[in-house]
RNA sequence: GCGCCCGUAGCUCAACGGAUAGAGCAUCGGCCUUCUAAGCCGAGGGUUCCGGGUUCGAGCCCCGGCGGGCGUACCA
């Protein structure tokens, strides 16, 4: 039972009845309890076809709305609001169906079972994440989370860049560190990798491979350490919390020659032409500024190929849909692909791109200068370490993904004991801490009649978004709407319970509050989990 | 130059095109013999960068500025 789908869809057969024009009808939440439990605004937008005042038309829909009968009624407040206030009855039957369902409640047939793939992260192995793949990370996670809640049938992918000029450049740093671990000169080549972490990548391949080092290739050596790398990052990424349902390597689709019959199937398509020894993809017919190099002049293919391949191999899978977030400083490469994936009639909405902007670190309201060359970066795992994961991701989550946010590490740690996530996380304890009070008293729907105070009918109104929350942040890529409604929820039950004593001789009250407990912890603890936080009985 | 993103309270950020623009932090003042005070109650604090436009209604959409960030490779 959906309660705004249940109005939306007396509207609905409302308006067919009085023979309206068709306008969309948005329920929307006041913003205020006394405003109501659902409004709606369909009065004012059909003001001007109908050539009627917005109140004259509100009174003629509620008018002909079933209130009594569906458990609501309808207040009209100016302009036109029509404004809709639930029974009693209507929120006990929500309480009985969450506390039934429990962790299912909130969760949607929305997407129809349609194939998503989520990628995100997507971190080159050639040197440690920063923090705006723990940013992404933390936005792809949850978006999955919340789009199979919502009834996608949605993956998750981390694409590796494990071949190409970056991981030679990578073997040839590594290399070069490796002279100097064995009393030589380190001789990094121009572009090439200064990090510490280039040192023990040395060190652990003398040690692995001994004087063979010297010998294989740049690219097998870059490839080696790659592989370390990426094995590293797997690591950190387990640590996070967050989990991918497939690595997948970039050296894949050379193995499969994907790269090649992508090329085929666009040359074929008569998008593909030679100058100057390189191959061009005609990409400014589909939309780009320019037409870019697929293969250099010296044979090589540019990572743009692959990557194109590898989205053709995403549609090829079955999916209908990819969502890739991108870190700011490739959102050039948005409009490429998009140019791609319609020169292979894949359709202008098959491929979504999503930028995830920059982090600016801060340390007591100072920046921490950031310099790739230098190797000077705080890496995501020392962010972690030092912040930890959930006060992480809550900062993360709580902005949406295009704000240019400001990460002060300081801040994060100092407020760690009175930060926002820890009072999500607090609400939760508490309530698990009274049932254990409660001493095997158990919950039951028995005398929710004796619900009655305003703070618990809040609570109710509350319990009755969720649903609603799930599916606007999981249709709109928008987790911090859950991070909202989360401490929405909490300040709520908070209120509720330093205003209604929950254990008390009435075991009547006692049971039907022990409900509404019960009820906000399923919403907290899966609230959380969507948003990939932790939910602690104790505190 | 061109392209993308951002500009909201002292600070960090919210706000499906809707009602009196909201939280947290910071500041000030109350509340622990009662289920977790990591909490609750209250106060102060705003020209939503500026100027036009669209709309019944604009922080949000469009145009033009200003400021900041990023991008503009035969790197990824």
């Amino acid at each position: 039972m959906n309660l705004t789908e249940k109005i939306a869809r007396d509207i609905r057969v409302v308006l067919q009845t009085l023979e309206y024009p068709e306008v969309p009808i948005v329920i929307e939440i006041p913003p205020e309890p006394k405003l109501g439990d659902r409004s709606c605004t369909i009065a004012l937008a059909l003001a001007k076809p109908l050539k009627r005042k917005p109140r004259d038309i509100a009174e003629t829909i509620a008018a002909a709305l079933p209130q009594l009968e569906n458990g609501y009624r309808v207040e009209i407040a100016s302009p036109g609001f029509l404004n809709f206030f639930f029974s009693d009855e209507i929120y006990h039957a929500l309480l009985k169906e969450a506390l039934d369902i429990g962790a299912e409640y909130g969760s949607s047939q929305l997407g129809l079972g349609e194939k998503r793939l989520f990628e995100y992260v997507s971190a080159n192995p050639t040197g440690p994440m920063n923090i705006v793949s723990a940013r992404a990370a933390a936005i792809g996670d949850s978006l999955v989370k919340l789009q199979r809640k919502a009834g996608f049938d949605a993956y998750s992918e981390f694409y590796v860049n494990d071949t190409g000029k970056q991981v030679k450049l990578l073997g040839e740093s590594v290399r070069a560190r490796a002279a100097e671990v064995q009393g030589g000169i380190a001789e990094i080549p121009e572009g090439g990798y200064h990090g510490d972490y280039i040192i023990d990548l040395a060190t652990a391949a003398l040690a692995e491979m001994g004087d063979q080092v010297k010998v294989i290739s740049d690219e097998e050596l870059g490839r080696w350490s790659a592989d370390k790398i990426m094995a590293t990052q797997r690591t950190i990424l387990q640590e996070y919390g967050v989990e991918f349902d497939r690595w997948y390597r970039e050296s894949e689709l050379y193995d499969a020659k994907m790269p090649q019959k992508t090329l085929e199937k666009l040359r074929s398509a008569g998008h593909i032409y030679e100058e100057d020894g390189a191959t061009y993809f005609r990409s400014s017919d589909f939309g780009d500024d320019e037409d870019r190099v697929v293969v250099t002049s010296d044979g090589r293919p540019t990572y743009y190929l692959p990557d194109i391949a590898y989205h053709l191999d995403k549609a090829e899978r079955g999916f209908k849909k990819a969502i890739d977030l991108l870190g700011p400083d490739h959102h050039g490469h948005g409009k490429r692909m998009q140019a791609a994936m319609r020169a292979l009639a894949l359709g202008d909405d098959f491929l979504e791109i999503i930028i995830v902007q920059q982090v600016n670190l801060m340390r007591a309201g100072i920046p921490v200068r950031m310099s790739k060359r230098a190797g000077e970066i705080v890496s995501m795992k020392e962010l972690l370490d030092e912040v930890g994961a959930d006060a992480a991701k809550q900062i993360f989550l709580s902005r949406r993904w295009s704000s240019h946010l400001d990460f002060d590490i300081e801040a994060a740690k100092d407020r760690s004991e009175r930060s926002p996530v820890f009072y999500l996380q607090y609400a939760h304890a508490r309530i698990c801490s009274i049932f254990c009070k409660a001493d095997g008293r158990a919950y039951n729907t028995d005398h929710l009649n004796r619900i009655n105070t305003e703070e618990e009918r809040n609570l109710l109104r509350s319990l009755s978004i969720f649903p609603d929350v799930v599916a606007s942040a999981a249709m709109q890529y928008a987790p911090n709407r859950v991070n909202s409604y989360l401490n929405e929820l909490a300040t709520v039950f908070s209120q509720f319970y330093h205003h209604c004593r929950v254990i008390t001789e009435d075991d009547g009250l006692t049971s039907a509050r022990l409900a509404m407990c019960r009820a906000v912890q399923i919403v907290l603890k899966e609230g959380l989990r969507l948003l990939g936080m932790s939910a602690p009985e104790k505190m």
